[in-house]
DNA sequence: TTGAAAGCGCTAACAG
DNA sequence: CTGTTAGCGCTTTCAA
């Protein structure tokens, strides 16, 4: 079927060492056998396969890459990043996705590493409590967390506590005293419970009562009605609602305004995640912002870099093993989906009637 | 470093063929030693390498995927159909982007190749003058195009001139009569000709004027000033504006709205592609929607099948050949960016002055 | 400069 | 039921 180095040795009339040797050590053969060989193989349309070179201990040069889901565009930007240098420096990429499924998730390790795969960068629901990055570190596989927030691994992510804070105390500032964080299905995850952390000491610091996070049907068409009058009635309903990520932020706003409530008029917004699409918005959704591009690049380089590391002596690793986790900037995106109170229509407690009227 | 079956075999004092049959087969070994070979397989932690096994011919289980690129949703969803049935049917995706450049496309197919793919799902510019897909055919390789609309090769897309014209159709429906149509840089591409045909079609059969498609840099931050006189000003600026895809509907949309026209009030926007967040924004985008996920899954049960039906023989191949491209159908998301004339503000040609008052 | 041969991890005849 | 052995495609000594 496949044409293979015997093959083509056949049809040049050498031996399959001359031809190994036309491949990879073109000037070690002579031109003129050089040029025959190499017609034999544009004749057969020949391509080395890759099987046998890593059989011969060659590195595969394929890293794997394990994301909870490509339907949040967070994961999509940060596969960008990884994408863009992992072509560029001739890497191969094997994607599987877990749907945050902590099975899949053992699933999808073990089947890149049958695979050979030289490392892994992975985002998976809770770094800390996970056995099966145990077994990757007891048996030297290399790999890189992306989001994960934690300083026991290998890790690429913004503060999600200090982001959070950071963007609870911009509501703050804007004279918010009734914040509500919402969060998804998965508030097991590590950085929920980080950016849900943040929420609290930016509420306590200000004196304010922070709450426990919402949980909110993700997936849902509807906001459940319980939730909608949670968030839009009684004298303590909120004015402001910190979103754990930025397609729950979109989510909700559209529930909100199926409800007739404005954005910021009637419930400021802010988001996390920094999604590029965000800023398409009207209006543009307001977003604690992780550069998530950056993020995947950079985790692919640290990979990368680790395993060149491995390479030529290992004392280079443990000098930078103290910094195991990197912390990479987030910023504010202000947007447009936050009020000042004093701008906010729906701010006064007695007019939250106005959402059924 | 990773253990072999030989490494097995010593631990558990066995031959590497007992270990193999151990694995492969572990009704053909008595109990007894299966058992010890399974405490030393889990003793040194042993995977059995797909090397070997391809080696030896069997399958690779190994599906090559290439996309332009995973910044456009519209190929995050596809790629979200298709990971699902790999992961169920046990197979691996390995995934290359190609940022609509020929060269990388080229490349992209060259390096999966060479990994010996068992087939290849792809998305390229332009399918029918496509050398590389020539080569596919001709080597036997096989693969399944996604959303290029080709009646040539092996495709699975919605009737992308037929969608188009739908749409069209509809914006004509709701009185509009200047309606122009807006493409990303890609015009090169086969279904942005297939939807500017279609466009074309449904004003001429309305007795109206179709206009060349307006070319639009989607990167840019702003819309250019020249584009936006185009679409703002004048006696004769569109009323309803056809965009080539959702993403550059979305960028528009916000070009337009910093020039303070709203949407639909001065302008209705039709997209094309469905992205599932278009139902998140507010208005709601109106869109020419592809069942994106959906592509992928026939994209994917098409090649798998053709695959399978490679085994036993080929006639079966042959008798479905007549059928290469598979279409599915489009539907129309009406959405709220679209009025009906009669309701627009900027509607007649002397109110154009508004938007910069 | 070229060829012969060994070996990478594994499976599958074939023998025992 | 288990072991021996050949061979998959390739690279790499080692000889010629």
């Amino acid at each position: 079927m496949t044409p293979t180095i015997k093959d083509v040795a056949a049809h040049a009339g050498f031996s399959i060492a001359t031809v190994s040797r036309a491949i990879n050590a073109p000037h070690t053969v002579n031109p003129v056998t050089l040029e025959k060989v190499r017609q034999s193989i544009d004749a057969l349309n020949f391509r080395p396969s890759p099987l046998g070179r890593q059989l011969r201990g060659e590195r595969s040069r394929l890293i794997g890459v394990v994301l909870p889901t490509l339907a949040n565009p967070v994961f999509a930007e940060c596969l960008q990043g990884i994408d863009e240098l992992a072509s560029a420096q001739g890497y191969r990429l094997m994607l599987m996705t877990t749907q945050y499924d902590a099975e899949r998730e053992r699933h999808a390790i073990e089947t890149l590493r049958e695979q050979r795969v030289e490392g892994l960068i992975l985002t998976v629901a809770d770094a800390d409590t996970h056995p099966l990055l145990d077994d990757l570190d007891r048996d030297g596989m290399l790999y890189v967390l992306m989001h994960n927030d934690t300083v026991r691994r290998p890790s690429v992510s913004v503060d999600n506590r200090l982001a959070a804070y950071d963007g609870v105390r911009m509501l703050i500032a804007h004279g918010h005293r009734r914040i509500l964080m919402l969060a998804g299905t998965l508030a097991a995850s590590d950085r929920a419970r980080l950016r849900h952390l943040g929420y609290v000491q930016a509420m306590q610091q200000a004196g304010l009562t922070p709450a426990p996070a919402l949980e909110i049907d993700f997936n849902a068409d509807e906001l459940a009605p319980s939730v909608l009058n949670h968030l839009t009635t009684g004298p303590n309903r909120p004015t402001a609602l910190f979103c754990s990520n930025d397609l729950l932020a979109m989510v909700v706003m559209r529930g909100l305004r199926r409800a007739r409530f404005e954005m910021p008029g009637d419930m400021s917004i802010l988001g996390f995640d920094g999604l590029a699409m965000g800023e398409l918005l009207s209006p543009p959704l307001a977003s604690v912002c992780a550069p998530n591009r950056e993020i995947g690049c950079a985790a692919w380089r640290r990979l990368i870099g680790r395993l060149d590391s491995m390479k030529p002596a290992d004392f280079d690793d443990a000098l930078r093993a103290p910094s195991l986790s990197l912390t990479l900037p987030h910023t504010l995106r202000e947007g447009a989906t936050i009020a000042a109170i004093s701008d906010m229509a729906g701010a006064s407690p007695n007019r939250n009637a106005r959402s059924f009227a």
